[in-house]
DNA sequence: TGGGATAACATGGGATTTCATGGGAAACAA
DNA sequence: TTGTTTCCCATGAAATCCCATGTTATCCCA
């Protein structure tokens, strides 16, 4: 599971360490790395491991092919993430783009949302941090155990 | 699984390097190489490799013989696809009337979209991009997990 | 529980390989 | 022949690998 918050620096190359915890959430399948993708919501990218493209390509596939909506998230989410394999020293080079994109200059903040991740400019992410505790403690209540959602049916 | 967009030059003589990821994709397998075939939804082309083509030889083998959506399936998958094998720095060849179809001029985009990919005059592929951007964000509820789908209440 | 030893992590820069691309020669077809 | 296709080699740019280093966190043992 992505867990916390860390910023680590982006060096001339582009190179920037991903966090140690995320690294070894999505060692031990075949592909050492991240896909990475702009968000289509806003200045920042989604990230996450195999195992998530697998869901995400579950839930696409789920959907009529034809339908309109099933190739606009094809074409968002797979035709805009790039494979960005680990280095010896667990990093990656983020393409310029990307870095654009979520505009980037010097460092980088990764927040671990569990099942997938985000990448941050600092500035912009402690900004959203702060109003999400206030969204978040206005929802708290929403919190509940998706099993207790299902159980008259299961 | 095919991910993320490049665009590569077509050369005098039709040859067109096949992203890297792509091809990484898809070797390991006897046939070295990709199939191509023109959309029958609009001009650009769709691909896949060996284990594509499996798959939709048995999703249509498993409809009824005479089923009339079977032999249109058959005839615009099968009977167009061409099979289009890598040379030794791995390009493709890609012939005219597939270049014609895509309305292709010295450039292909190719677009990774898990499965499968398409390959893209650049321009029109840009336009297209742009609209699926706005259009996954509208939509992007649509994407579920497939198992609260079944849920009791949703 | 202190404090030194050890390992893990983030970072920097140079060397090497991969990738996309161009063109020519050889095999093949019409 | 003439045009086409396939194979082979060359090249520049970009991505990747490899090694070095400081700093922090963790371990181990007295």
């Amino acid at each position: 599971m992505f867990v916390s918050t860390a910023t680590n620096g982006i060096d001339a190359k582009g190179r920037v360490s991903v966090p140690a915890g995320f690294r070894s959430n999505v060692s031990g399948g075949p592909f050492d790395g991240i896909y990475v993708w702009p968000s289509f919501d806003g200045p920042w990218l989604e990230g996450g491991g195999q195992a998530l493209m697998d869901d995400y390509l579950e839930m696409i596939e789920a959907m009529d092919p034809y339908d309109e909506a099933r190739q606009a998230l094809e074409q968002s989410i797979f035709g805009a993430a790039r494979t960005l394999s680990f280095d010896a020293n667990g990093r990656i080079t983020l393409p310029k783009d990307l870095a654009e994109h979520a505009g980037l200059d010097g460092r980088a903040t990764f927040v671990g949302l569990g099942r997938r991740f985000e990448i941050w400019n600092p500035d912009s992410h402690a900004r959203r941090a702060t109003s999400a505790r206030a969204f978040a403690k206005e929802n708290k209540l929403k919190l509940r155990r998706p099993s207790r959602m299902t159980e008259a049916g299961q």
